[in-house]
DNA sequence: TGCAGTTTTTAGAACTGTTCTAAACAACTT
DNA sequence: AAGTTGTTTAGAACAGTTCTAAAAACTGCA
């Protein structure tokens, strides 16, 4: 029900990347389950509880990979750091300021009325609504 | 018409900071004229055309402490890279995505409808909306 | 299947943006 | 002017990310 089949190195290739081993490994763990948001960092501990080992630089290179073959989208919350989000479809976040959680919420129901025209020579790419909250 | 006093002194003061030449001087850049986008290394290398030498990790606090004391306002559109605005009112934001520029917009026009509740035990911080356009 | 050609992975170095440290200095108080 | 406290500074340290060059692995083709 999940969306998607669960054939991960079909999905790689059809996103125009090698489905090698450690790329398989981590289409697993972001893409079996729920949607997730994660940090190269995080992502990268969770991969050592694998049998395959995979260094931080490939977390990295997989996660930029991924972005730009448009199975993620990254999110800025925090100057410093960078989560990656598994759901690319349209919807907005809530950010927990002091502990830095994530939580997606549709856009469904969100209505933008009133934004203005883009500067002149450029055309709109995204509109990304975060709502800041505290405990 | 820049709406408040050019009396920098005194206005760091009300903040709760001493005014110190250093901060003086960065609020003098910040606050003179109309408002701006700033990075702590644009700033640091504006300040650098003073005669008074001001030290980078002194850029970095000063634009934190206005940031606490409500004189700034933090803008995080890309990973790696803290924005400050030396406009704290109500309003938005385009970042123009390869080179980085940051314009406003006032939110005066713009209504956000539809927003879910907060998480349980989270209440409200602040709404942030990035429109994202390209060249 | 084996081989060649290309892409990917890796460890570690390098880099960027930011914060920390401890000593020198400047601002306020009296 | 002396004392107290807060601030500045250069440089080291740090975090997150990207780069480098060599080893390994994927792919297509014989």
């Amino acid at each position: 029900m999940s969306g998607t089949s669960p054939d991960f190195p079909a999905r790689l290739r059809a996103a125009g990347l090698r489905p090698t081993r450690q790329r398989v490994a981590l289409a697993r763990l972001l893409f079996e389950g729920e949607h997730r948001h994660v940090t190269a960092e995080g992502l990268h501990a969770e991969v050592r509880g694998t049998r395959l080992p995979v260094s931080l630089a490939t977390v990295y290179n997989a996660l930029n990979q991924f972005r730009d073959a448009g199975l993620l989208r990254e999110v800025v919350v925090a100057p410093g750091r960078s989560y990656f989000d598994t759901n690319t479809g349209h919807h907005h976040h809530f950010y927990v300021e002091p502990d830095g959680e994530l939580h997606d919420f549709p856009s469904d129901k969100v209505t933008i009325a009133g934004l203005p025209t883009p500067p002149k020579g450029t055309r709109l790419s995204r509109v990304d609504v975060i709502v800041r909250v505290r405990r």
